[in-house]
RNA sequence: UCCUCGGUAGCUCAACGGUAGAGCAACCGGCUGUUAACCGGUUGGCUGCAGGUUCGAGUCCUGCCCGAGGAGCCA
């Protein structure tokens, strides 16, 4: 079936409407298909886009007409045809099909061939799933939000520097680490965080960032949860929180500027409502701990003074704002060894939580560390924590310490916010979670 | 780990304890500038697994397996 290929120069399908009037050669897959006795429509789709291909029976003779009305969904095949501007066409233009050359037709019949699966269905079929025009639009998103969260931090003069996935111990001594055996090394662990990486990076580059997956254990079941994450982290020398916390509203508001100057046409596949996208400008609203415990109260979501929030919380909170809430100062036991203290109020730390608006939830991360030799080992203890592990970090305190700070932005919770999706599952290629590994 | 819901045709779902059905897909035919096409027909089942109650179980009971949502934890 394998036919001989010929100097041909292969026109991708988002160029099309350049061409119009012209002949080209296209080549890719047979989307949808429609057919009756006279005329055949074959939606083409060649990773760049999709254009509605017509055949017409009395144009192309019987024989090729039939065989070609009998191609099967995900056929891969080459068109020869005319671009023609049409009205009545999604993108504009259409193809007249002169020839279809098949490439290979499918041994089985498509599963995915209607909009009405479940999501244990597709995702055990992610594989194809890719392939449907609306997970093709998120990670084209996906790209763009890639791409810009590298393109800010350069602009604002970090460094990339890539962290280690393999580490010897909890980075934060919270959440439960994937273990392995490390020769003869006892245990090695996937990284949940770059971050104290980072601050060993900065104190050499003074801004820094790693981007690259992370790994968390927990037996989350949630639609914000995934075992394997991708997060991006800035961590800066001389910072102090308002710095962190402006480094953040840069990075969203440059981000959705990006993906709505670039991907207009995949958040209308999507069917996202760009307006509360555009609203995303500075400056954020930034209210305290204590703030945010009043404001949980008056919408009805009351909780204990002290705890963290909770989910129910943060989106009560969240929903009172249109654009992401930054949260700081949280009371000192509910977050991490390495946040320094409030010296204005030694209860709570130096820390910031973004949430993102419409029910996202926290996308962001950051605080200002603690630069103190010993206030670092005294909440070292306090968590009870191998003292001996940390005794690299303690050196960054021991040789030149200054104010530093920085963030996590988690990747799939902003995909899933600017695509205005439901689950994060859909923001990763393939999906690592609790019950699912494959494919 | 806990709570809630679910598992029936390839898919999405119905079915009072009484002969397992529809829509979609596939296949065949018809028709149409179609676009979630439409119309007619055909094919399609170990009702998640194991046991129990009953004259009779998809349905009731027990255990297990699998999945979804939420909680906790976090990005």
């Amino acid at each position: 079936m394998r036919h001989n290929p010929v100097s041909v120069a292969f026109v991708s399908i988002a160029t099309l409407k350049g061409h119009a009037g012209r002949k080209v050669d296209l080549r890719g897959w047979v989307f949808t298909k429609r057919a009756s006795k006279k005329i055949l429509f074959i939606e083409l789709r060649d990773g760049a886009g999709i254009v509605q291909t017509v055949t017409a029976r009395e144009t192309v003779g019987d024989e090729h007409f039939t065989e070609w009305a009998s191609l099967p969904q995900e056929s891969s095949i080459e068109v020869s045809g005319v671009v023609r501007e049409e009205p009545r066409a999604k993108g504009g233009v259409e193809i007249d099909v002169q020839e279809i050359r098949p490439i290979s037709r499918p041994t089985a019949e498509y599963p995915i061939n209607k909009p009405d699966h479940s999501p244990d269905f597709l995702l055990e079929r992610r594989h194809l799933w890719l392939r449907s025009k609306k997970q093709w639009a998120v990670l084209r998103v996906r790209d763009t939000v890639f791409h810009e969260i590298h393109a800010f931090f350069r602009k604002e003069g970090f460094l990339h520097v890539s962290a280690p996935i393999l580490t010897p111990a909890a980075c934060e001594g919270t959440s439960t680490l994937f273990g392995m055996d490390y020769f003869d090394q006892g245990k090695a662990y996937l990284t949940q965080s770059g971050q104290l990486y980072m601050e060993a990076a900065a104190m050499a580059h003074g801004r820094v960032y790693c981007f690259g997956p992370t790994f968390r254990a927990e037996k989350s079941k949630t639609r914000r949860h995934l075992t394997e994450f991708w997060m991006a982290e800035p961590e800066a020398a001389f910072y102090e929180l308002d710095d962190v916390m402006a480094l953040a509203e840069g990075l969203l508001c440059h981000v959705v500027a990006r993906v709505l100057a670039q991907r207009r046409d995949e958040l209308a596949i999507l069917e996202r409502d760009t307006a509360p996208l555009e609203k995303i400008q500075p400056p954020f609203p930034r209210i305290s701990y204590t703030e945010a415990h009043a404001l949980a109260e008056k919408a009805g979501e009351p909780f204990p003074f002290g705890d963290d929030l909770g989910a129910p919380q943060e989106t009560a909170i969240s929903k009172q704002f249109d654009r992401p809430v930054m949260i700081h100062r949280y009371p000192t036991g509910v977050k991490a060894f390495y946040m320094k203290q409030d010296p204005q109020d030694p209860r709570f730390v130096l820390c910031v939580d973004v949430i993102a608006p419409e029910g996202v939830g926290e996308i962001i991360g950051g605080s200002q560390r603690e630069d103190d030799l010993a206030a670092l080992e005294k909440r070292i203890a306090e968590h009870k924590l191998p003292k001996e592990a940390f005794e690299w970090y303690f050196d960054l305190r021991r040789f030149g310490s200054v104010a530093h700070g920085g963030f996590g932005l988690g990747l799939e919770r902003t995909v899933a916010w600017i695509c205005g999706r439901e689950h994060v599952r859909e923001t990763i290629p393939f999906p690592r979670m609790l019950y699912r590994i494959y494919p």
